[in-house]
DNA sequence: TGCATTTACCTAAGCCTTTTAGGCAAGCTG
DNA sequence: CAGCTTGCCTAAAAGGCTTAGGTAAATGCA
C-alpha cells in the first residue's frame, strides 16, 4: 500500500491538466484516479464528489487567470492596458481550453461571490479608469467587455473562426481597436 | 406492448424541453426513456447514442433560433434590425436556457457546416448592410456581434448580472446602443 | 381478408462512473 | 516504540450507456 501523496491541491491541478487534454466536460473522478494509479474511492477523502472537483477546478482556473490578468495590467493604462488584459483572456483560452471552459462554469451565487470572479470584474473596472465613463455606464461597459472576452474565447475554441479568412488573430486586434474606440466615445 | 410512437423528431423535441428544465448537461437517454415510459434500449433505434441525441438537440435549437431571428429581421434595417435580431438571442436564452446552451455546444466541423449556424452568420452579415462596412471589417464585426450575443446570454444565464444594479435589462439596451454607435463609426 | 414483412419496443447482459461504508497499515506524535 | 491519525484499500450498490437478439404490433400486398 504505497502512499501516493494525494491532496486536494494535487487533484485539482491534475484535474485542470486533464481538462486541457480531454475537455472540461470529460473530467471524471475515475480518470483522475487512473492517472494517480489509485482506486477511485480514495479520491473521496480529498474531494466531496464529482461536482465538488469540477467546482474546485473552476475556482483554480479563475484564480490563475486573475493572477495573469493582474500581472498584465500592472503599470499599464488606457488602450495599452485594455489590450494586455484582453490578450490574457484569449491566450488563456488557447493555451488552456479546459481550464478556460472551467472558468466559464456556472457557480452557485455564494461560491461565485467568494471566487476570483470578483477580482476579474474589479480589474475590468480598473481598465475603464483610462476612459471617461461614469456610473452606470462603467458597469454596462464592464459587462460588455466580459461578454466579448467570454464569447470570443468560447467561439474561437469551438473552432468558429478557423479555416476562414480573415484569421482570428487579425479579427482580435481589430475588435480591440473597435472596443477602444467605443470606450472613448461611449454614447450617452 | 403498447407502442408509444417514438420518432427521432419527438425524442429531440422532448430532449429540448428536458434541457430547458434540468440543464443541457443533465439531458440523459435514461431520463428521456422515463418520460416516454419506455425502456432505455428502445431509444437506440431512433438515436445513435447519447452524443448523437445531444447533437440533434443542438441542431434543433440552432434551427429554431435561426427561424426566430429570420422573422425578427424581416422588413427591418439599421439599428431597428440590429436590436430585433439581438433581442431574439437574449430572449431565447432566457426562455429556453437549455436549448440555448445546446446551441452553444461544440460541433465537429462538418456538422457545423451543415447546421443552421451558417444561416446565423449570414443573417448577422445581412444586419450589417445597414452600416457602412466593407470586407474584412464586416467579418470582424460579424465575429464581434456573435461574441457579444453568445457571451452576454451565457453570463446572464449563469446569473452574472443578477442582484446587482443596474439591472440586466438596462445594460442590454445600452450595449445595443453602444454597438450601433460602434458600427456606425467603425475605426479603420 | 389473410399472410408476409417490417419495425417498435422488449429482455438480458456487460461495462463504466459515482458514491458510501468499513478496514488495514503507514507514518507522524509523544 | 506505542498509539493515533489518516491515506488508501476492498466491497458493494445504484445508475447511465450500449449492444445483441427476441416478440408482437403495424403495414403492405395478394
Amino acid at each position: 500500500m504505497a502512499r501516493v501523496g494525494l491532496t486536494t491541491e494535487r487533484l485539482v491541478r491534475a484535474g485542470a491538466e486533464l481538462a486541457d487534454e480531454v475537455g472540461f466536460e470529460q473530467v471524471t473522478v475515475s480518470e483522475l484516479a487512473r492517472r494517480f494509479d489509485v482506486k477511485v474511492a480514495s479520491l473521496y477523502s480529498h474531494v466531496k464528489n464529482s461536482q465538488d472537483l469540477k467546482t474546485r477546478i473552476a475556482l483554480f482556473a479563475l484564480e490563475e487567470l486573475a493572477d495573469r490578468a493582474a500581472d498584465a495590467i500592472a503599470g499599464r493604462a488606457g488602450k495599452d492596458a485594455l489590450v494586455a488584459f484582453a490578450d490574457v483572456y484569449r491566450d488563456y483560452g488557447r493555451e488552456h481550453p479546459g481550464r478556460a471552459a472551467a472558468a466559464r462554469m456556472r457557480l452557485d451565487p455564494e461560491t461565485a461571490a467568494a471566487s476570483a470572479g470578483v477580482r476579474h470584474s474589479q480589474m475590468t473596472r480598473a481598465i475603464l479608469r483610462g476612459y471617461d465613463l461614469t456610473e452606470p455606464d462603467a458597469t454596462h461597459a464592464v459587462r460588455l467587455l466580459g461578454s466579448v472576452f467570454h464569447g470570443y474565447s468560447s467561439l474561437e475554441t469551438a473552432g468558429g473562426f478557423s479555416h476562414s479568412a480573415p484569421d482570428s488573430e487579425e479579427t482580435w486586434t481589430r475588435i480591440l481597436d473597435a472596443l477602444d474606440a467605443l470606450l472613448r466615445n461611449w454614447p450617452t
